[in-house]
DNA sequence: CTGAAAGCGCTTACAG
DNA sequence: CTGAAAGCGCTTACAG
């Protein structure tokens, strides 16, 4: 695979200290006054010898790694691929690299990862927590720059960037009502997690405002069983003698996996049931059907966590919370 | 932060030397015949410094870093998206790492991201190339275990995994045959890299076999342009004399673009038009009509294509160049 | 069984 | 203006 060449190689060669390598390679040579004519020699002998700097030994030297370390819950959810982008775009604008894990909503699996990552010394974390570490993960936020996204756990000195779920739900029941529909559920995961509270409150909230004489129904579902459960909550929705109208669903898998029970059962979209997803996908824009959907604005929240974070590890002292504003979309139905 | 603490700490602490708490970290203090009695104590003392290692440094010495980086065209594309989860989980079984980059399709950044990546010292690169940097990113092959996956370069000396793209879309063609179309169109890039002309030259060859009567019409679509691009490739197609009566879309997101322009068109799919596109989408399942797609084995390719890199880092010499076959699926429609 | 020491490839005060 | 040297946190032959 052919030898590397270090500074030392290349010092030797041009008959210079290393230290002017250095220099050199840095592009400092002007404040170190190193003499043009050495620095021309050096830049040759680094081209002839194909020199390529060591990230690893710069590092381990400076203390600092900058990389980043990125862990979701599933890298192949389009709403954390889109993250992902994001983040990756704003970090590399800024000279940083990242590094990825998916959790898959473990909590060991999230732990784990954490610590890889910090054993590879990123010099920041950006973290979708999951349900179980609450305790754990926010310890971490003393020993390292830490910003959650997408969720989060309610402390004043962690900074997070999320959306603001309460008024998404809150609002997607207020949409519902005034198309005219009154018996309306939610189904969510069964999690302590804030996101997912959040939503329920919004919900709850919002019936007690516009419905108030109707049953809440807050419908819930394991992430270990998605299809199975959300099976039984929907028939159990559709068939008890008061049967909802409309459904919000808390997350965009939840929305997708509902939407084909749905369909699996020959229930009509907007005819026999309304319904309101959450999180943009492209299969949205191809429903037969009127579907209106809580748009998170992903892009923007990955370029805010990475910011927040950037400015976290240049030693920025106060915690910075952040929530995005939905957006209500109608996506126009093939004809 | 809290200053951190090494194994020198922990040497000094315990009144052991340095050698001793390595041995004793790596879990190999039999084979160094540490006593148990000094082994317990350097236990017990990491653990009350709370000491974590820093992996910096061992990849320093070590001269490997467990770190294999991923160079995609698009996270946020779901094929790659899937892909990046698959590679990210079987390099996790083998105790490797993931840092990951955007190309964007762009040679310059992926080239970039190719030396970040190298200065970062990773033991070896699962790459999509992209258009452009054939001969530059080949000669990276000798200087570094590499695979390349989804699309490849013309060379007996490269590790790769791909789909049989040949085979996709000649298959592509015989089942619209099969259903009785025979003025069938493909829509690609414009691009020399293989996995497109693959694609292309099994559309030619499956009309020349089946419908040797027909011209063939290979329309193409530049990625820096797509929407513009399929709405005027598609326009001409159908407004033609002989307007084509099935259209094969060589890519994911072609499929998608071509499916939305077709819709604002108000053709009706399977009716006016006959379809297949490729790569699999949540969106597939919810069309409101019969809908048949390529389907790539993607998770496999991406184990894959992790198993081949590791067999090459761990020095093996012989080139593995993987070619999967794809799946047809029929999507069934909404009711 | 244990310890002192070299060295991985850098950076950076310090002396001259 | 330039060079010798210490040190980042590890691993690992080597000597005892």
């Amino acid at each position: 695979m052919g030898k590397k060449v270090s500074i030392t190689d290349i010092a030797k060669k041009a008959g210079v200290s290393i230290a002017s390598v250095s220099y050199v390679m840095n592009g400092i040579e002007k404040e170190k006054r190193v003499s043009e004519e050495v620095a021309n020699k050096i830049r040759e002998t680094a081209a002839l010898l194909n020199y390529q700097p060591n990230h690893i030994a710069k590092s381990l030297k400076q203390g600092s790694t900058k990389t980043i370390g990125l862990v979701v819950a599933d890298i192949s959810n389009s709403f954390f691929g889109d993250m992902a982008k994001a983040i990756e775009e704003e970090a590399s604008k800024h000279a940083y690299t990242v590094i990825f894990g998916n959790s898959n909503e473990d909590f060991s699996k999230s732990r784990n990862l954490v610590n890889t990552l910090m054993s590879r010394q990123v010099d920041g974390l950006i973290v979708t927590p999951v349900q179980g570490g609450e305790s754990k993960i926010q310890k971490l936020s003393n020993k390292m720059p830490l910003v959650f996204v997408d969720r989060y756990i309610e402390n004043e000195s962690i900074n997070y960037v999320i959306l603001d779920n309460y008024a998404a739900s809150y609002d997607a029941v207020e949409q519902l009502y005034n198309k005219g529909f009154r018996k309306t559920a939610i189904v969510g995961y069964d999690s302590d997690m804030m996101h997912i509270q959040e939503r329920f409150r919004g919900y709850r909230e919002a019936m007690k405002r516009f419905n108030p004489d109707v049953e809440t129904l807050v419908g819930t579902v394991s992430y270990q069983s998605i299809e199975e459960d959300i099976a039984n909550t929907l028939d159990a929705m559709l068939q008890q003698e008061q049967a909802v109208d409309s459904i919000v669903f808390a997350t965009n898998t939840l929305t997708i996996a509902g939407l084909q029970h749905l369909r699996k059962r020959r229930i009509k979209i907007q005819e026999d049931l309304s319904v309101i997803g959450f999180d943009g996908n492209v299969a949205f824009d191809f429903f037969s059907f009127p579907f209106t959907y809580v748009k998170q604005p992903v892009y923007e929240m990955g370029k805010k966590a990475v910011e927040i974070l950037i400015n976290k590890m240049n030693g920025k002292n106060d915690f910075e919370q952040v929530k995005f504003k939905h957006e209500m979309v109608d996506s126009i139905p093939v004809k």
